[in-house]
DNA sequence: CTACTAAATGAGTATATGCTCATATACAGG
DNA sequence: CCTGTATATGAGCATATACTCATTTAGTAG
């Protein structure tokens, strides 16, 4: 993490990135998302949260810089605009399907 | 992020682990562990945060596997258990490197 | 203009969690 | 045994934030 030179105040801009991946609802919106954008409401379906919780959540991902956001007419379009929350998202897997591996294995010992 | 063939509960097991990171008092804990173990002394000295305080935060990181114990007498040292850590750190990383300079070449335009 | 639809937001509540203080536990050395 | 030191933990408080409901804002169409 080269923890010697980061300048003050960077842990909590890295701190406040992860947090905004620490909700399983915003994790779920980025999955939706995974294959192309889409509107508020094909989101709300996606996902089966309500409208006004989906709204929120988006802003916090736009705000972030994760999400983008594209008006068209009535419509408003969200698509991922940060490519690498699915390296970090994988990279998050990968250790998690590692550690389930091992707890399984040590059952059987 | 392979949201397609996730398992349900998932999305909350890789949100936690996010969260876990969500906070800048562990997140210096971490960095102060990047060189080598340490014990608890001296990660209250490294982090400038309380004992209790410290206790706490090392128990969700070990709790979460990402660090490991080893007791020596009165005292109990901590280390990083799951290098993967630094790589996800530094993605993040990069990542606001971007987005500040972007942000930066954005005041000259 | 009015009526309708999509999205955002203000307000209130509930829950989670970070922090501190005090105390408990675990171990070492007389 | 008693004393001291290192770490962990119970309890309480304060804050952050996820959620819902109701309403507002923005845009379209008649």
């Amino acid at each position: 993490m080269k923890a010697n030179k980061l300048p003050p105040g960077a842990l909590e801009l890295i701190a406040a990135r992860f947090r905004v991946l620490g909700e399983p609802s915003r994790l779920r919106l980025i999955a939706a998302l995974e294959k192309g954008e889409k509107n508020v409401t094909e989101l709300v379906e996606a996902t089966e949260l309500t409208q006004a919780n989906v709204s929120r959540h988006l802003q916090t991902l736009t705000e972030a810089g994760m999400l983008g956001r594209r008006k068209e007419g009535l419509n408003v379009y969200y698509f991922i605009a940060d490519k690498s929350l699915f390296e970090l998202c994988d990279l998050v897997c990968s250790r998690l399907q590692k550690d389930l591996a091992a707890k399984a294995a040590s059952f059987g010992k």
